[in-house]
DNA sequence: TTGAAAGCGCTACCAC
DNA sequence: GTGGTAGCGCTTTCAA
């Protein structure tokens, strides 16, 4: 190492100094120290994982189509747990395929290659081929988003507490008066929008109130199916979507049919984001907090790959990601009879 | 190696069977390729890249909120350069950053740790940290935007041809009979948005025709500026946004102040998006080829990295990626007097 | 507290 | 055609 000669030691010791281990005499340390960094020396990557095994995991986002909204912040995501794991010496790489078996496919062969310590699954399917894939392996995990199946002990899942937000969006409707309610899901098998509909359909349940949800993947179904919502005959008077996209054409569509939002009809973006500040009306959504969520992702991924170095303990459970309250604005009203 | 073993070879049979050496008797090949698939061996990559290098190249995405509309696409743009790398054994790995330093401070340290064998720099500002810090490196880099300073021989630049598509822009709408135009450009640093507002501007210069660039940067920038630009007393007839967000807002705006698009004003969207045909009106736009761009990055990566290894040959310079034709919708017309 | 040396899994060179 | 083996750059025993 020439670190190790230009500090006249041994690489033993520059080793030591640099991770820290005790047993290295302090100005040794310093020196060590001071020396790598004048020659912008880093231990190389290959070398250490030869010996302790791969310090980072991979997300392999999905991208074909069906992700909905929450495709877009992926990165936000990221970005949130880098933040997270930046202290550490493990790091999140991206990856993208074009389908969840792709996906699957490169995890099981990127944990063959040993290329990364464990792998983060979002956008979770009812039937998941990433999940039968990783379920043989000894790979850690960490989940967005709680399974319907149950997972290895070993897992984690940092999961988004929408349930109660989309509960509290039955109840506001309810409140206001609806008697009618449609939900906007994403596509079929995405998990979130399962739940996120299931939680307001039993808000509404024994309420007497009307709730029907039509799936509506990707923008130009989405719109086909906002387009047969609004012309029927006994249309809702409220909508819910699962994304802040679909609630955009929700608007529009509206606006095309002469329907007057919010007094004919209510609109609630199931995920916030900045545009949903700035329609006509204001869109009234649930927050969506990536930020939180990454942070969360970024904690647990530091949890399970510290289990998994130490047998011992075992990855404990992390806390649902509060949401917060509903950000009501201008596109939720009472209905007008 | 177990391979070796249960094949009954050396590792190095093992080592040229699977890397395609010749100089290894077919049947043995074949016997050892079918011992590995078996045994779902694959080489361990950390142990390869001490070798070899690396074999991986990565993409910082900075998330600082003045990307623009490209930021979502970033994804996409990686899906499609991963199915020309898939077929070589190159990936690339996406990373998030807040902030271009930090952005350069972690290239400069992977580049250090040996991590990765090149990199990808999207959304090019006009002073960028990026750039400066791996000029001083012996790094292969794919470059998306033509940068305004000279690069090394060795990087490699995929451009977009978006300043032919916003000439047409810019002929359109004088064709139409437009005389005053305005811009809503992305973040002011941004490279891509300049060379836009540039093209623009040049093939209205000498017709007379009155053109104006704002730059409107984060969506709710762009809300303010959208708003104090069709308030204004000599209000353009005709706005031309950078991506297709700023487009809608536009549209937004517009409708409050009662402005009839496309008949008082004309707006055409710089990026165009599935939202951009499910408006009201729908949305003239630029097509933004990502898929034809992230092919040609992934074409571009291949190269840089192959040139690195055989230092002989130049990577040679990729042409721009054609953007095709304006998407002409509903929210252009001549303007009425 | 420090140095010497083994070894992580692979590739490539040199014998055979 | 195939096997032995050095060595990539680190970490980590084991001795000194």
């Amino acid at each position: 190492m020439d670190v190790a000669r230009a500090a006249g030691v041994s690489t033993a010791v520059v080793s030591y100094a640099l991770n820290g281990r005790r047993g290295v005499a302090e100005v040794t340390r310093e020196r060590v120290l001071r020396v790598a960094d004048e020659l912008g020396w880093r231990p190389a990557t290959a070398a250490r994982s030869l010996r302790a095994g791969p310090g980072a995991a991979a997300l392999v986002a999905v991208h074909d189509g069906a992700a909905g909204a929450r495709a877009g912040s992926t990165l936000d995501l990221v970005t949130a747990a880098s933040e997270i794991l930046d202290d550490g010496d493990v790091t999140l790489a991206v990856h993208a395929a074009s389908s969840v078996e792709h996906a699957a496919h490169l995890m099981r062969r990127w944990w063959a290659e040993r290329r990364y310590a464990g792998f983060v699954v979002t956008g979770l399917r009812t039937e998941d081929a990433r999940l039968a894939a990783l379920r043989h392996l000894p790979a850690p995990v960490v989940l967005i988003d709680e399974p319907l199946v149950p997972t290895p002990a070993a897992w984690r899942s940092v999961v988004l507490d929408d349930a109660t937000a989309f509960a509290q969006v039955g109840e506001f409707l309810a409140d206001l008066g609806h008697r009618r309610v449609a939900m906007l899901t994403g596509a079929e098998g995405l998990l979130a929008t399962r739940r996120r509909a299931t939680a307001i359909r039993s808000a509404l349940a024994g309420s007497g109130i009307e709730f029907d949800a039509v799936s509506g993947d990707g923008v130009d179904r989405a719109a086909a199916a906002v387009g047969s919502l609004l012309s029927s005959g006994s249309r809702p008077t409220a909508v819910v979507t699962d994304d802040d996209v679909t609630a955009g054409i929700v608007l529009d569509v509206a606006r095309r049919l002469d329907i007057a939002v919010p007094w004919q009809l209510s609109v609630v973006a199931g995920t916030d984001s900045p545009a949903c500040r700035l329609t006509t009306p204001s869109l009234t959504a649930v927050p969506y907090p990536v930020h939180a969520l990454g942070n969360a992702v970024g904690h647990a991924l530091l949890g399970v790959l510290r289990a998994d170095d130490a047998k011992g303990e075992k990855a404990p459970q992390t806390k649902p990601v509060d949401v917060g309250g509903l950000l009501i604005r201008g596109s939720t009203a009472p209905p007008t009879p």
